[in-house]
DNA sequence: CTTGGAATGTCAACAAGGCTGACATAAATT
DNA sequence: AATTTATGTCAGCCTTGTTGACATTCCAAG
């Protein structure tokens, strides 16, 4: 959208400097932190952790997902995958179905239990984010945005990118 | 689920819808995997973790911090920290200094060995961060900030502001 | 149709790096 | 002298990453 062509390039560079990059670098170190700091307290309560997190985040968004999809996502093994799959099966909170076109593929759902815990959880991270985006302001967070997915991998983008599409 | 004002309200505030804020936990999701990338695979080679990278960071920026403001930075338990901070100093990469005004304290600092990682790992982590920021533009930059320290628990916001200061 | 390879998912075992609790030691403080 | 503070260490637990081995299912070539 809004392009940075505007002041003195001396000026504009300024924010170029290692200086500057070094103080996004801490930001991102210490913000991180308060952004899984909340669900992390609820999580912790239940006895998981922050994979089960991602993994039930990543279902409610995008139900009947295959385990392969969530692997893409996620970008960690199918076996580290499976362990906090499996507990969370267990604990009725994802349903796996058998893939009627392929046999192979399981899909994910969400139950119940599991859109709730979700629900808790989002809502306690959201509620931060939603803070800091009211203090800093719209300006500041089309910003936040146009930096954060300068800084993603290119297939981390494909895959944020492709959530995008579903909105609006 | 929704937490809107107003309808009058609603064109002033349509980034703080849900769907709005969903999208920036993504966005931070994805962006922190970028983040960290890079060093982590350095770090990789060398048989350390992201762990390491943090403390040899921290030492960089404040040489001769003590070991309690490192827990405090850090927010991770001494023994933890403890374990980390071992390896490093068997390893060479750190030295550590008995305080002389009080000779309970351990002052840490980089060897030239533990610069060079630094440096190293800096550059990579630089490198993408100065990417994202000359493609985002210096408005961006200032959003990227204003948002994430907003982000950030109190405490940690501490940590972050005195970083310009000579610390300890 | 059969068979071999590719895709998908599961089980087992190990390592890193968090955590708690208990305890030791040395130095500073009261 | 007693207490507190700063640090280090041992033991053991948990989550979550890894690899290796293996079962199941699908599909396509022979």
């Amino acid at each position: 959208m809004a392009e940075n062509a505007g002041p003195a390039a001396n000026e504009t560079l300024l924010f170029l400097t290692d200086d500057q990059i070094r103080k996004g670098i801490e930001a991102m170190f210490f913000a991180y932190r308060g952004f899984t700091a909340d669900p992390d307290r609820i999580l912790a309560v239940q006895g998981y952790g922050r994979a089960h997190h991602r993994a039930i985040h990543f279902i409610n968004r995008s139900p009947g997902t295959t385990v392969n999809n969530l692997l893409a996502i996620l970008g960690v093994t199918k076996q580290s995958l499976n362990r906090v799959l499996r507990t969370l099966i267990e604990d009725g909170l994802v349903r796996s179905e058998v893939g009627t076109r392929d046999r192979r593929e399981r899909h994910l759902y969400l139950t119940d239990a599991g859109a709730a815990l979700e629900h808790e959880l989002s809502t306690a991270q959201r509620d931060r984010m939603r803070a800091a985006f009211r203090q800093a302001g719209p300006e500041a967070v089309a910003g936040f945005r146009r930096v954060l997915e300068a800084m993603m991998d290119g297939d981390m983008r494909r895959h944020y990118v492709r959530f995008r599409e579903t909105d609006s």
